[in-house]
Order: structure tokens, then C-alpha cells, then sequence
DNA sequence: AAGGCGGGGCA
DNA sequence: TGCCCAGCCTT
């Protein structure tokens, strides 16, 4: 078995870090949360509390949607004992519009965990940063390395993709993983920190998803993903599996006074604790609308519209109450602001002119 | 190992 | 419309 290893880490494909970091030197893109390889290389850390949370913001979602809620927060919350001093609801505010909250739950549990636990100070190895809440193996790697140089495999879906066509894998990445994996480890030079964003970079502007810019690309020699012709070929597409359509109601209910009612989600499930319009149950079939609060809704309200959201189609329905509601508030109209409410809930808003 | 999570932008 | 984006967590 020994053997056996042995000759498979001699198989092992390597990337020209070199080249890499010399493109990397004269086209890194300007990121609020970076410091650039020429300051890098006069010595100059990035702060790991912005690093931190840029890596947060930036699962899943696009530095374009990020950067104005870096700005905010990072104004709001100069230091992580800031974030941590922060109570949750203020964190889910300032979050509402980002997406995957429990992002911001976990965000908020990290911030208190690296306070209570770690003096203020976020750990300084990968390993240490993958026991904190919300950081898995993509995001501690890249901690480690861009804050300390640790020399360590920063894999992201662009350097995945990178990988796939520089290899010409012919299965989709999630199988292919381990390759992946040795590959960039087995390449990762000194300057950790900025060959992993280099990788990245690679991916967002060469190696695009959907065009790759392979004249300009540093690893077009040894590509064999462009000696097939076909580059964008790969990453080989995995079977996408069909998603059950479902349905719901809301309510957009506004009392005599002109204020909307809203209320807090419950602690567990999708968007958990973020601010909702009361609504009922999603469910697979389509189902009358239920309101608990009012008997006779359906004397008092009317459809307003009807929209889908993924893979929800929601009924809007405008209710007029001029009672009092149990377990919500009555908002301003005109100071939804305030409030975490989730992008799907400013649609059903916007809807009855409300936003 | 697979599925859920949420939203925006772009081809 | 479908796919992708500096993934993580749960089952």
C-alpha cells in the first residue's frame, strides 16, 4: 500500500505556481477586504477579521451582491469584538437581502466564539479555523493562507474549475474531488496566500464559468482541457435531480392606521428568525388559504397577486384588521429598513406598493 | 453521499 | 429559464 501511494503521488499532476503568480502580480483584481502582492510582498497582512468575513459573504454568492454589505458592516462593526457585542437581530438587519442566512447566524456565533475563546483573535492555522461555527474546509484554508501563508489546498468552485480543465477530468467535480485536492496541494508555492487567490482569480476572469480566455491564460502550455478543442467542455455537469414545485399563501395585513403586521420566523428550518408577512404553511399541493388570526379572511381580503420565488408559488393576499395581533408588530410602511426581511418579503410587499 | 439553503446576474 | 457564484451543515 505503501508503494502504491508512493507511485500515485509521483502520477500527480502539478500546477506552474510560478506562472500562476507571476500573472497574478500584474492582473490581481482590487478587492476592499485584500492586500495587493506588491504590498504583500513589502510585508503588509491582511486583516484577518475582514478576510474572515468577506469569505463568509462570498459563499455562494457573487462579490458584485458583496460588496455594499461589506462596507456596512465592516462601518457598523470596525473589529470582531464589535460583532460579537452585536445582539443577532442587528446582525439578521444588516444581513437581509444576502441570502443563506444561516450564514449570519453562524457569523454572529463565530464572532462570540473567537471572542470568548481566542481572546479577541482569530486562530492562525486552518485547522483550528475549521472547528469554528460557519467555517468548513474552503473558507478555513483560505484564512490560513491569505492571512499567514499557510501552505495549504484552497479549493473553491473556481479553482474546481480550473482543476477540471487543466486536467480535462471526465467526471463530474464532486467525484473527482480527491484529484482535485492533491493537485493543488502537491502545487501550493511559499506565497500560499496569494496563489490561492490567484487560483480564484484565474477562475473568475480567464477561466470563466461559461468563457475561457485561454490566449491569456498562464497555464495554457500544459491546459489539457485546451488541447482538447473543447475547454468549456469541462467541468463535466453532474446529474441535476427535479425539485417539487410548492405552494403557499401570505398576507399582507395593514391596520386603520396605515402599518403593515409582520412577525419573526421560528428558530428552525428556511429563513429561520428572519422577519416574515404571516402566511401559511409550503406545501407540495395547493392548499386554501389559512390565516390564524382572522376567521374570516377570506370576507376581508382579496388576491392581490400571485408570483413564484425558486421553487415556491406564492399567493399575496391584502387583508385589512382592525384588531390587535398577537406574536408580531405593526411596522411603518415607510421603515422597512429596520427590519430583517428576506428578499422574498420585500417582493410580497412590493406587491401592495410597499417597500 | 446527497440535499437544502436564497438571491442576483447573465447568456 | 438555467446555471453559477471565494460553501456549509445536516441526514
Amino acid at each position: 500500500m505503501a508503494q502504491t501511494t508512493s507511485m500515485q503521488h509521483s502520477e500527480i499532476a502539478a500546477i506552474d505556481a510560478g506562472a500562476v503568480l507571476r500573472w497574478y502580480d500584474r492582473h490581481a483584481r482590487y478587492l476592499p477586504w485584500r492586500v495587493s502582492p506588491a504590498d504583500r510582498a513589502k510585508g503588509a497582512k491582511p486583516n484577518p477579521y475582514f478576510v474572515w468575513l468577506s469569505e463568509i459573504m462570498l459563499q455562494q454568492t457573487t462579490i458584485a451582491a458583496v460588496r455594499k454589505y461589506f462596507a456596512a458592516f465592516t462601518s457598523l462593526w470596525p473589529t470582531v469584538e464589535d460583532l460579537a457585542a452585536a445582539p443577532l437581530d442587528d446582525v439578521l438587519v444588516q444581513w437581509a437581502g444576502l441570502g443563506y442566512y444561516a450564514r449570519a447566524r453562524n457569523l454572529h456565533a463565530c464572532a462570540v466564539a473567537v471572542v470568548a475563546h481566542h481572546g479577541g483573535v482569530f486562530p492562525k492555522t486552518a485547522s483550528a479555523l475549521r472547528d469554528l461555527p460557519g467555517i468548513g474546509d474552503y473558507t478555513s484554508a483560505a484564512i490560513a493562507a491569505i492571512c499567514h501563508d499557510e501552505q495549504v489546498a484552497v479549493i473553491d468552485g473556481n479553482v474546481d474549475r480550473v482543476v477540471a480543465r487543466y486536467l480535462a477530468l471526465p467526471s463530474p467535480v464532486r467525484e473527482e474531488k480527491p484529484l482535485v485536492r492533491a493537485t493543488v496541494q502537491h502545487s501550493v508555492p511559499p506565497r500560499a496566500g496569494d496563489f490561492a487567490q490567484a487560483m480564484m482569480d484565474l477562475g473568475a476572469t480567464i477561466c470563466a464559468p461559461r468563457r475561457a480566455n485561454c490566449l491569456l491564460c498562464p497555464l495554457e502550455p500544459d491546459c489539457l482541457g485546451t488541447k482538447t478543442g473543447n475547454p468549456l467542455a469541462f467541468p463535466v455537469p453532474p446529474k441535476k435531480s427535479e425539485k417539487p414545485r410548492r405552494h403557499g399563501h401570505a398576507f399582507i395585513i395593514r391596520n386603520p392606521n396605515g402599518k403593515v403586521f409582520l412577525r419573526q420566523r421560528g428558530p428552525k428550518g428556511m429563513l429561520a428568525k428572519m422577519t416574515e408577512t404571516p402566511g401559511s404553511e409550503w406545501t407540495e399541493t395547493r392548499l386554501a388559504p389559512a390565516f390564524p388570526f382572522i376567521n374570516d379572511w377570506h370576507q376581508v381580503g382579496e388576491v392581490l397577486h400571485t408570483f413564484t420565488h425558486f421553487h415556491l408559488t406564492l399567493t399575496v393576499w391584502s387583508v385589512t384588521a382592525d384588531t390587535p395581533l398577537d406574536e408580531g408588530w405593526w411596522a411603518e410602511e415607510t421603515r422597512l429598513d429596520g427590519e430583517a426581511l428576506p428578499s422574498l418579503f420585500r417582493k410580497v410587499l412590493k406587491t401592495a406598493g410597499i417597500e
